[in-house]
DNA sequence: CAGTGAGCGAGCTTCCGCTTGACTT
C-alpha cells in the first residue's frame, strides 16, 4: 500500500525519481500521452462549440487500469508530467480519466531530474493549469480540423490515401520550393585568381579580392602581370576567438549526427532512446540548451581534471527559439567523467558526439591570431590578399568543432610564413580558374529539421516521423544522385608565359538528398493555391501566438477555433465542388517519326509519357505509353528524354536461340532472357548495353542460381536450404525463416527445420490476414483484445525485473 | 517479384504530439 503515488511521462524517467524520493512514493509512468481525439470523423462536435470527444487510447488501456488502481489506494497522487502545454494536458487528462479526487491530487514540475530539483518541486505544488490544458486542445483540434478536411480533398482531386497537415504540407513545400529554386537557377562563371609565392622554400597564396567574368579579361589581367613586382604593401595582425556551440538539442545532434556520422533522423533517435534507457544521458527529445546546476559543476570537475583549469569555463546558454518550451534539459551525458560507455558500435559513437559538444560547451574559447598580408602589383593598382590563421590556445577546440552543411572549397586556416612590409615576393605562377556559382543545396533530412525548427514547425518527438511520412506518402524521395561533368578552364602565368589547359570537374553529386515526387509538386502547387494561409511558411507561427493567448486567459479557445474554421471550412466545400482533378499534364511537343503529340502525366501508376491521343470512338487507335525514370519529373522534362523512353524494350540481341529484351520495371532496368529476369547493375546502361555485357550478366546471375540451393529434403519438397546474402536461410514454398546463428546445412534435419516453419508461420499469418480485414468494427474488438494481451505480457516481465 | 495508364465503383485512406516496444528486410 502506497503513500503517494507519483506519475511521470518516461518509465526511464520513473526510476530515476523512484531512487530519489524514498519509500513513501510509488513512481509510475503514464507513457506519454493516454487519451486522444477519437479515431472517426466525429470525434469533433462542430456545431456544438467544437467540443472535443476523447477516448482513451487503444495501446494504454492497461496502463490507464493500472494507475487507476494505484491512485484508489494511494494517499496523494503527484500528477508530475512535463512543464509544457502537452504536459499540462497530460495531467488533465489523466486526472479525468482516472476519476482524481481533487483534494488528493497535486500537480508538481521540474525540468531536470536531480535530487534538489526534485524535492523542490514536491515542496511547490500547484493546481493543474487549465488555461495551458485549453491551448492544447485548441492545438489538437486544430490539427485535427485541418488534416482531416484538407486529405479528403486531396483524395478526389489527386489521387486516394494521400494526407495533408499543418506540419507535413509545408515541410513538402519547403522540399518543392528548394528544388524550383535549383531548377531556375542561372549558372554563371567567372575567373579566380590566385597567385603562388615562395617564401623561404614554403607556398604562400594570394587572391585577388574581385573576379573576372570572362576569359578574355583574366587574360588581360596576367597579361599586365608579366614581369611585375610584387611587394607585401601591409600586415595587418589581429587577434580572434572562437566560442563553442551550446549543448545538443534534439534539433542540432540530428544535424550534427548527420554530418560527422552519417545517421539519418529516425537512426539517429533510436540510438539516443537506447543510450537514455541505458541511463547514459538525458532525455533525447527536447528544445532547450540549459543545463543543470549539477551538471555544471560537473563537468567543469571532468575539464579541470582532464585538461587542467584554464580549459574551464562554465557558460549558461538560453534558447532564442520562440516556439521552445523547454521542459528538459539539454541532451548531455548524465556523468561526465564517463567519456565512454558500453554499447554497440553507433551507440558509442553517439554517446561520444553527445559527451564531446556538453564538455565543450564548458571549456574556455580558442584564441586565434589571424594575419592579413596585403600585396601590391607594381603594374596594376589591384592587390592580392593573403591571410593565415595561428591557433594560440585551442580552448574547447582540444574536443570538438562543429560542422557545416556547406561543403565548402574554403581552405581553413593556413599559417602565413614570416612576412615583413615592403618585401620582394618571389612569383612561382598565377592562376585564374573559372568557377561556377553554385545553387543552394538540396535538403538532407537534418537540414530539413533545422529549417523546421527555424520556423517553429513540429515538435522534438515529431522530427523524424514527419520526415518519415513525407517520404511514406511519396512526396519526397530520399536518393543519392550522380553528378555531371562539365570543362572549367584554367589560365596559368608561370615564366612569363601564359598556358590554357581546360580540365573537367564533376559537380551536383547528391548523397542522402531529399527530392520531390511529381505528386509531391502536384499537392503543393494545388494546396498552395486553395489554402494559401496553412501553407505559409507562417502559419504555425501564427497560431502559436493565439495559443499563447489562450495559455495566457487572454483567449477563450474555442472562439479562437471558431474563427479559424469557418473560413476555412467554406474553402474546403467551395474546392469540392469547383476544383478539377490534378494531374500535372503537360504537352511537350510532337515526335518527329509519328507527328503525334508527346504528352506527359501523373496516372494511377505515377508519372507516364504518352505518344498520340487518347483513344475516342472516331479514332479508336490507342497510345503508346511508358513510364518516367526515377528522377525525373513532369514538370522538367524535355521532349527528347520523352521520347528517349519508348526505346524500350529493345531486343539486345540473340543468345541460345533466344531473344535478349531490355527494359526497366518497377525495379530498376532488367533484362529478360528465356523468361528469366537479369537486374541490369547501376554501372551499365539499358539503352546501349550490347550483347556480350548482357551474356555476362545471363551467367553470372546463373552461377549465382546455382549455388543457391544448399539443401532439400526428400520428405517435402516445399522445404529447402538457401544460400542468400547474409548466408543459408530456410524457405518453405514462398515464405523465408531465419535459422539460428551458426547453423550449418548438414546439421539440418527435416525436423528441425520445420520446427522453424511452423512457429513463426502462425504468428505471419495472422499478421498479414490482420489489415485486409474489411469488418472495421469486428477486427477492432479482435485487435483489442489481441494487443490487451500484449500489454500485461510486457508489464508483467517488467515487474519480475 | 519487372506488360499497366479506362472505370459500373465497395470501402478504405487522413492530422500532430506525448511515450515505448515488437516487428522484418
Amino acid at each position: 500500500m502506497t503513500k503517494n503515488l507519483v506519475i511521470v511521462e518516461s518509465p526511464a524517467k520513473a526510476k530515476t525519481i523512484e531512487k530519489f524520493l524514498g519509500k513513501d512514493f510509488t513512481v509510475r509512468s503514464c507513457y506519454g500521452h493516454i487519451r486522444d481525439l477519437a479515431k472517426g470523423d466525429d470525434a469533433i462536435d462542430i456545431k456544438n462549440n467544437f467540443q472535443p470527444h476523447y477516448e482513451i487510447s487503444e495501446d494504454k488501456k492497461a496502463v490507464v487500469s493500472e494507475l487507476k488502481k494505484l491512485s484508489k489506494e494511494a494517499e496523494m497522487v503527484w500528477l508530475a508530467s512535463d512543464e509544457d502545454r502537452e504536459g499540462e494536458a497530460i495531467s488533465w487528462h489523466l486526472s479525468e480519466a482516472l476519476g482524481l479526487d481533487a483534494k488528493k491530487t497535486k500537480r508538481i514540475v521540474f525540468h531536470e531530474i536531480t535530487k534538489p530539483a526534485i524535492l523542490r518541486a514536491v515542496e511547490n505544488p500547484r493546481n493543474i493549469d487549465k488555461h495551458l490544458v485549453d491551448a492544447q486542445q485548441a492545438r489538437r483540434v486544430l490539427d485535427r480540423l485541418v488534416g482531416f478536411e484538407l486529405s479528403p480533398v486531396l483524395w478526389r482531386k489527386v489521387k486516394p490515401s494521400l494526407s495533408a497537415g499543418r506540419v507535413q504540407s509545408v515541410a513538402v513545400r519547403l522540399i518543392v520550393d528548394r528544388e524550383r529554386e535549383i531548377n531556375s537557377f542561372n549558372v554563371t562563371s567567372a575567373y579566380k585568381i590566385v597567385a603562388k609565392f615562395n617564401v623561404g622554400g614554403k607556398t604562400m597564396e594570394g587572391e585577388l579580392g574581385k573576379r573576372f567574368a570572362t576569359e578574355a579579361e583574366a587574360q588581360a589581367f596576367l597579361e599586365k602581370c608579366k614581369g611585375a613586382d610584387f611587394t607585401i604593401k601591409n600586415l595587418e595582425v589581429k587577434p580572434a576567438e572562437k566560442s563553442p556551440a551550446p549543448p545538443f538539442t534534439t534539433s542540432t545532434l540530428q544535424q550534427e549526427a548527420s554530418r560527422k556520422l552519417g545517421y539519418g533522423v529516425t537512426t539517429t533517435m533510436s540510438i539516443a532512446q537506447k543510450l537514455y534507457e541505458h541511463g547514459f544521458i538525458t532525455y533525447m527529445r527536447t528544445d532547450s540548451v540549459n543545463l543543470s546546476e549539477l551538471a555544471i559543476t560537473n563537468a567543469k570537475e571532468t575539464i579541470t581534471q582532464n585538461y587542467g583549469g584554464n580549459y574551464s569555463n562554465p557558460r549558461r546558454y538560453t534558447t532564442k527559439n520562440d516556439s521552445a518550451q523547454e521542459a528538459h534539459e539539454a541532451i548531455r551525458p548524465t556523468y561526465f567523467e564517463n567519456n565512454e560507455v558500453e554499447g554497440t558500435p553507433q551507440e558509442k559513437r553517439l554517446y561520444d558526439l553527445i559527451w564531446k559538444r556538453a564538455i565543450a560547451s564548458q571549456m574556455s574559447k580558442a584564441q586565434l591570431e589571424r594575419t592579413i598580408a596585403t600585396i601590391a602589383i607594381s603594374t596594376l593598382p589591384d592587390v592580392l590578399v593573403a591571410s593565415g590563421e595561428v591557433l594560440k590556445f585551442d580552448g574547447f577546440l582540444k574536443v570538438y568543432l562543429e560542422s557545416t552543411d556547406e561543403d565548402g572549397d574554403e581552405e581553413n586556416s593556413k599559417m602565413l610564413p614570416p612576412l615583413k612590409v615592403g618585401e620582394n615576393l618571389l612569383l612561382n605562377e598565377i592562376e585564374a580558374t573559372q568557377r561556377y556559382t553554385k545553387a543552394s543545396a538540396r535538403y538532407t533530412e537534418a537540414s530539413l529539421v533545422k529549417k523546421l525548427e527555424e520556423l517553429g514547425i513540429g515538435r522534438p518527438s515529431t522530427y523524424a516521423p514527419t520526415i518519415g511520412t513525407v517520404q511514406k506518402r511519396g512526396y519526397v524521395i530520399k536518393e543519392d544522385r550522380d553528378g555531371k561533368e562539365r570543362n572549367f578552364t584554367v589560365l596559368t602565368l608561370a615564366k612569363n608565359e601564359i598556358s590554357k589547359e581546360v580540365k573537367t570537374e564533376k559537380y551536383g553529386t547528391e548523397k542522402s538528398k531529399l527530392f520531390p515526387s511529381d505528386i509531391g509538386m502536384v499537392v503543393t502547387d494545388f494546396l498552395s493555391k486553395h489554402f494559401e494561409n496553412i501553407m505559409d511558411y507562417n502559419f504555425t507561427a501564427s497560431v502559436e501566438e493565439e495559443f499563447d493567448k489562450i495559455a495566457r486567459g487572454q483567449l477563450v479557445w474555442n472562439k479562437m477555433i471558431a474563427k479559424f474554421y469557418s473560413p476555412f471550412h467554406s474553402e474546403v466545400t467551395k474546392t469540392n465542388e469547383t476544383a478539377e482533378r490534378q494531374n500535372a499534364e503537360r504537352l511537350l511537343g510532337v515526335d518527329p517519326v509519328t507527328g503525334k503529340n508527346v504528352s506527359v502525366r501523373v496516372g494511377r501508376y505515377g508519372p507516364f509519357a504518352q505518344i498520340g491521343e487518347n483513344a475516342t470512338d472516331e479514332n479508336p487507335e490507342k497510345p503508346r505509353y511508358a513510364s518516367l525514370r526515377s528522377g525525373q519529373l513532369t514538370e522538367t522534362i524535355t521532349l527528347e528524354e520523352a521520347i528517349e523512353l519508348f526505346k524500350l524494350p529493345r531486343i539486345v540481341g540473340q543468345y541460345e536461340d533466344k531473344d535478349i529484351k531490355a527494359s526497366i520495371g518497377k525495379f530498376g532496368p532488367y533484362l529478360i532472357h528465356d523468361s528469366k529476369f537479369v537486374s541490369i547493375p547501376k554501372t551499365d546502361d539499358v539503352f546501349s548495353i550490347d550483347l556480350d555485357r548482357a551474356i555476362v550478366l545471363i551467367d553470372e546471375k546463373r552461377i549465382v542460381e546455382a549455388n543457391k540451393l544448399v539443401k532439400v529434403f526428400p520428405e517435402d519438397e516445399n522445404l529447402k536450404v538457401l544460400n542468400g546474402r547474409w548466408g543459408i536461410y530456410l524457405a518453405y514454398g514462398k515464405d523465408n525463416y531465419k535459422l539460428p546463428k551458426g547453423s550449418k546445412a548438414e546439421d539440418i534435419t527435416f525436423e528441425s527445420a520445420m520446427k522453424l516453419v511452423k512457429v513463426p508461420s502462425a504468428s505471419k499469418a495472422a499478421n498479414k490476414t490482420a489489415p485486409k480485414k474489411v469488418a472495421a468494427k469486428k477486427t477492432a474488438t479482435k485487435k483489442t483484445a489481441a494487443k490487451k494481451t500484449a500489454v500485461k505480457k510486457t508489464a508483467a516481465k517488467k515487474s519480475a525485473k
